[in-house]
DNA sequence: CCCCTTCCATACGCTACCGTATGTTCTCGG
DNA sequence: CCGAGAACATACGGTAGCGTATGGAAGGGG
């Protein structure tokens, strides 16, 4: 079976849910797809670049997506909480976000993590203006908001099973007045 | 110079606050240590006996000693708004717990965590008790209060400059009825 | 002072992964 | 149907860290 660009970027996407940084390593993907690594060193110069190609690729595939079907959702309150569901229900069984988040140091990860959640803020910031509250305050619950959601992502990888019942009493307190 | 247990320990837990889990590692903790690592081997039988000491010592030192600390302040108020400003700050600075963070898959570190997550909880859970809410309430509260902190924590490290002012409103948005 | 234990250095083999070099097979356009 | 380029396999050398084995130094109790 050939293998192009694509093919490998996915296996790299699925080992890099599933294992972590440290997964998205060429002999053992390699080893994984039945072929192996003379094929991905054709493709890629090195581990960086393949990496980097899978990170971008899942920035491309997830990142505007998410917002997209949120947009779905017709009153602020239901988009909100559409969010912040449908996020954390995507974190729960690993996910490469939580992978790139725990990468965060590496330097191929670092600056794609910061393109995302710099949209994603922009994206919530938005969204509060849409409850009434003022441009600087918007941002203010916007970082709470999304600092929520990181916090409830990681405590699911270092406490299962303690997350569940919070989502409503979230929502309320953020919205607030 | 003759080193022991707790000289190995100490040495791994700059280490890991500097660089990470993968910096706790027996050949260049030795040589930085100026010694060869037939000296480790000698107190610890391998790597992860090295890295159980290393965070259990952490977590005696460091757990406990942050909420005596906030225990000095004298209303509910004051005492969440240090534990918040506190804590955050240590978290700058390269940190043993943000390292722990993005190590919580290791199964030697997620006990460790889930046992200082608990107990931090815990004190949360009283604390917004104090405030006059109910049982289940003061808990979920905590539980949104302990995920922010966390989310603020990752977000210092892969957004670094984008986390400081938010912590009246969060404290305020926290505390609301 | 000497011996026994503690502590440590040196040397070794092993595994996992990286990256390169070179040869082989597949595929498709002419 | 054949030749060229793309896709891949194989083999190699290199690095970093783990863990073991064994001998040497160091220091305190007898």
């Amino acid at each position: 079976m050939r293998r192009n660009r694509d093919d490998w970027t996915e296996i790299a996407l699925r080992a890099l849910a599933e294992g972590g940084l440290s997964a998205v390593a060429i002999e053992p993907l390699a080893a994984r797809a039945g072929a192996t690594k003379g094929s991905v060193y054709h493709h890629f110069p090195n581990r960086d670049a393949l990496l980097q190609a899978t990170v971008e690729r899942w920035e491309r595939e997830h990142t505007e997506k998410v917002i997209e079907l949120v947009e779905s959702e017709r009153t602020p309150e239901d988009k909100l909480r559409t969010l912040f569901a449908m996020v954390l229900d995507r974190t729960r069984k690993g996910s490469v976000e939580m992978a790139l988040l725990a990468g965060a140091g590496n330097e191929v990860i670092a600056p794609v993590l910061q393109r995302v959640t710099e949209k994603r803020l922009g994206y919530l910031t938005d969204l509060f203006r849409q409850f009434g509250f003022g441009k600087a305050q918007a941002r203010k619950r916007a970082l709470i908001a999304f600092s929520l959601y990181l916090g409830q992502a990681q405590m699911w990888v270092s406490l299962p099973g303690l997350v569940e019942p919070v989502l409503d009493e979230a929502v309320r307190v953020l919205t607030a007045k």
